[in-house]
DNA sequence: AAATCCCTCAACCGCGTCTTT
DNA sequence: AAAAGACGCGGTTGAGGGATT
């Protein structure tokens, strides 16, 4: 499939963005609202490119964008998500209101990253006072500047990042004597539980089609054979509004649509679609699955 | 005080996916 | 079904500036 570069180069104004810069397209989006980028340095009477613009503004110009030193909590949430998502930057960032994957990513590369790798190593110092919070240096570290290509500590699974369109949980022959109620039992948040505590379903229910191991959250996501970004619509997902309907195979299919600006289970937006199949026998109670609203704070612990 | 080091983060780049035609 | 357009994501770069020598 042939590709023309997402704008011409020449001509358009590189680097910094200028006060007056920021000040037309904060106007300009105020007006006339988010996307269409690639006709926003046009309409706007910028130079610069449309991706530039909705660069700057997610991660500038956005009001809802929180400044400021990243805080102790807002650190452990995001170790805990990278070691359960990965490089996902913007799914991290989903979690963390007010900050960007961009921020995000760059707060993993220059201090969490580091100090991650550096957890057992001995030759890790705090930073001086005027850097951030809980940064640290490598001792002896000397040469590029460049933040490490991969980060060694953490253990994550690199991934392409591809979008999950369709999940199907049906019951294959190894299910046939086992228990149904149990896989029906997966809680949402079982589905993201922590290594620590994933061990206590393995005991507790046959989930050998997950292959899960204990203390591998890693191991987890790339065994569920599926994508990751499902982890993150289930999150947004509202079980209790799903609509349910049977195949003609007596499969129960719960369909949940993704989109968050569209929370009403009847929209129609396509490209995140979730889709569970689910055997006749084992249709969900409501007190199975539960509402996944956004993280609370006693899910904020658990994470 | 000047030179050098090197850390931070805004911005760029390329690519994958989705949407539209 | 295929092509083109648009968007979003993650990796990388490099200017700026604070820290150190």
């Amino acid at each position: 499939m042939g590709r023309n570069p997402c704008c011409s180069k020449e001509g358009l104004n590189r680097g910094a963005w200028t006060a007056m810069e920021d000040k037309i397209l904060k106007e300009y989006v105020r007006i006339h609202g988010e996307g269409k980028w690639r006709s926003v340095p046009k309409r706007a009477g910028l130079k610069r490119c449309g991706k530039s613009c909705r660069l700057r503004w997610l991660n500038y110009l956005r009001p809802d964008i929180k400044r400021g030193n990243i805080s102790n909590d807002e650190e452990e949430l995001i170790i805990r998500l990278h070691k359960l998502l990965g490089n996902r930057w913007s799914l991290i960032a989903g979690r963390l209101p007010g900050r960007t994957d961009n921020e995000i990513k760059n707060y993993w590369n220059t201090n969490i990253g580091k100090k991650v790798q550096g957890h057992s190593d001995p030759t890790f110092k705090r930073r001086p006072s005027n850097q951030a919070q809980g940064n640290l240096i490598p001792a002896k570290e000397s040469g590029s500047a460049a933040p490490p290509k991969a980060i060694m500590g953490s253990d994550v699974i690199r991934t392409k990042a591809t979008r999950c369109t369709k999940v199907v949980l049906t019951s294959g022959p190894q299910d046939q004597s086992g228990d149904h109620d149990h896989q029906l039992d997966i809680k949402l948040h079982d589905l993201i539980e922590p290594s620590s505590t994933l061990g206590d379903h393995v005991d507790s229910a046959d989930f050998s089609k997950f292959k899960l191991e204990e203390n591998n959250s890693s191991n987890f996501l790339e065994d569920f054979e599926m994508d990751e970004n499902f982890l993150s619509d289930f999150l947004d997902m509202d079980f209790s509004q799903l609509p349910c309907f049977e195949n003609n195979e007596g499969d129960t299919i719960i369909t949940n649509t993704g989109d968050k600006d569209q929370p009403s289970p009847t929209c129609n937006h396509q490209s995140t679609t979730t889709t569970l199949l689910v055997p006749e026998e084992e249709k969900m109670h409501g007190s199975d699955f539960q509402p996944m609203a956004p993280l609370t704070e006693s899910e904020l612990d658990w994470i």
